[in-house]
DNA sequence: CGCCGTATTGAGCGCTCTCAAGCTAGGTGG
DNA sequence: CCACCTAGCTTGAGAGCGCTCAATACGGCG
């Protein structure tokens, strides 16, 4: 399948922020310390872990998550490729979260102190740094939207702007399961699966397994920012 | 009142990461442009404005906030004295959220582009900006919870946590609206005075209108975590 | 082909919302 | 100084959305 075959190959470098300082992760980069290949399910970094390295997602896909005492995870963030995880542990110099990959992934491994070594005699890279941060913080406002359609709506909408080199824009791989996307919205996987279907008879999107499409893109827009998708419930 | 005079003479300079480099928010200042006086409920800035400063609260508190189609506003953020805003914005070029003053405030302005050419020059500025923007990423994790039991003790052990030199820790300056929890937590604002006052009854904590003195620890935190909150309900 | 994890679908319950009615506190003007 | 006034908070009753539990279907992989 050439879908397959893409997806595999798809790497981001030319979206990652680093691409102008890593030389494709060379031995004598500046910047990356190395490649790591993860199997689906294949642990970075556990809760409470020394924190060393930022890495940077080449291809796949990684989930950050908590265990709580009644072993029920929580989801605190997706990490798509060209994007950078690992700043919560800035601050704590341990990761606060554990980390595993939910596709095959490539990451770069990125050693914190090389990087801030590297800021100061190349000002552009800070410049990239705080733009990639600054986009972090509009990830997932929408997760307390009052209705479960809103916040799905609004998630695959996010999801599909993130996803990049998408061939048509407009074909969503979902990597995770629906028990982390419920996970990840507050909801139970029994209800993102219910409003897929919902949304799919409806024809706002088709649902392939693992992948899907989304048809109505305006009408999507328009859940996801509530236009009566309370009162009318015509989706 | 002793009370009501530490909170507004409250500054938090010396927790803020650029008190080294403001001289006070002196006119000669490198990073700091100036001081603004915000009243309650006054702006500091609106959705689409073009960004160019940053914020760092000297006193008082800030939220940031969409309001939807219906008029229906929910929160971003609530940022404390000692916290900056606008880092959203970096990425756009513009606000993407509203903010305002939810009591009466200081704020020095910082102009986005002498901060990134003061950090070419002190390195240890670098380090403190990314250290705080760190910490930023772990605020409100807890909004997803599956309980609102869960999410409002986070709340406010959280808030105890960002609130800066309360004479005694455990007193809270709740300075926001019911409402403005509510729609930070996706909840309703009833929920939120149900909550607090049945939390009231079983002596976790008690509530003196606009401030609030956490009286168990402890137990709030286990409810955070879920510990039995659903099954039990003896809170 | 058969297995096992994941997804779908259904039924019934319960938490939280909505709507509505008091209540409280802080601010204003006489 | 006090009565009023208004915004915000509290409390109650009923409805509905999403959860739980359970059974069935699907699909990837050996």
């Amino acid at each position: 399948m050439a879908i397959k075959e893409l997806t595999q190959e798809k790497s981001s470098c030319h979206h990652c922020i680093f691409t102008s300082f890593c030389q494709r992760a060379a031995p004598a980069s500046p910047l990356v310390s190395g490649r790591q290949l993860l199997k689906r399910r294949e642990s970075l970094y556990s809760y409470r872990d020394a924190f060393s390295h930022l890495y940077a997602i080449k291809s796949g896909a990684v989930k950050t998550f908590h265990v709580d005492l009644e072993g029920q995870e929580s989801i605190h963030q997706f990490y798509l490729a060209g994007e950078i995880l690992g700043f919560e542990a800035i601050y704590l110099n341990h990761y606060p979260f554990s980390a595993i990959a939910i596709t095959n992934t490539t990451v770069c491994r990125i050693p914190y102190e090389r990087l801030i070594n590297l800021i100061s005699s190349r000002p552009d890279l800070n410049r990239h740094l705080l733009t990639s941060i600054s986009q972090r913080f509009s990830f997932g406002q929408y997760v307390t939207a009052p209705t479960a359609d809103q916040r799905l709506s609004a998630f695959l909408l996010e999801l599909s702007r993130r996803q990049p080199d998408c061939n048509t824009p407009i074909e969503l791989d979902l990597c995770m399961s629906r028990q982390d996307i419920g996970n990840y919205l507050g909801l139970a996987a029994e209800t993102i699966s219910r409003i897929l279907s919902r949304f799919q008879k409806n024809r706002l999107l088709v649902i392939k397994s693992k992948k899907i499409k989304l048809l109505d893109h305006t009408q999507l827009q328009w859940i996801a920012q509530d236009g009566l998708a309370k009162s009318g419930s015509i989706y």
